[in-house]
DNA sequence: GGTTATATTGACGTTAACGTTAATAGATTC
DNA sequence: GAATCTATTAACGTTAACGTCAATATAACC
């Protein structure tokens, strides 16, 4: 029974797929974000591949290092089964979220502020109507 | 009488109270984000640049880059006396929002998933204390 | 079987965002 | 008035995150 799970992706698939380049993705992987079977010398990326390779991509866009990143991703390979690990990833993830959340509200301010700075241009272009 | 807003700053001062190097505060000015007067050879802060210091480093906690920061700080610097500024700012502001919006669906999505491996620690933990 | 396409590693280049001296000058302290 | 403090500009160094060749190997096409 064929799986979604079960596809493969060449290199330059994914870096066509995800909006960048092969250089950029083999970099990720230098850097411990990904670690991809081979197939002789060739990458060959599984449905799992993807998926971190997309996390990071959302790091990015959040403004976090590669290392933030990378820190992240291990996140989910924590072996659940050892109580020690658990509780250490368990503060992790609760200090990650702690910074998500102050981010937001940085993102909320700024928000405001250029809704504010919207109102006044549509104010004066009506002013300059009548 | 004496107006909060009229409080001058020192580099170092400035610098201090924002947990900055005043190499960084300098390097701003160099790239347009700020314009503060001279005592002699000495810079001097007012109210304004300040604010706009602080507006620049909630925009590097956001991830932006300098360039990007200086666009965003430009947009309060608008004559809003000229209809085709106000105009062209409209559209820049509402580009600028909506960038801001994506990237809280990407904050809230990264939150989510942190929020599910935590409930997951806790299981496991639950688990093991039985 | 020669060209074209896609892959690899390796190495050097580049840009952003500062850090780090160095040389200099005015202000303050002892 | 010698030393210390704080400021300046100038210049070179550094790290992250790739870009850009170059040399090479395999696969696919005609």
């Amino acid at each position: 029974m064929p799986s979604t799970q079960n596809k493969l992706w060449t290199i330059s698939e994914l870096a066509n797929e995800l909006g960048m380049t092969t250089r950029a993705i083999r970099f990720y992987e230098d850097k411990g974000l990904l670690n991809p079977q081979r197939v002789g010398p060739n990458r060959v990326y599984n449905y799992q591949d993807r998926a971190r390779l997309k996390l990071a991509l959302r790091g990015k866009r959040l403004g976090f290092s590669l290392d933030e990143i990378r820190e992240f991703l291990d996140l989910y390979q924590v072996d659940m089964t050892k109580v020690t690990q658990i509780q250490f990833l368990l503060t992790r993830v609760q200090d990650k979220a702690a910074q998500l959340r102050r981010q937001q509200e940085d993102l909320a301010a700024m928000l405001k502020e250029l809704e504010l700075v919207e109102a006044e241009c549509h104010q004066h272009l009506q002013h300059t109507k009548l």
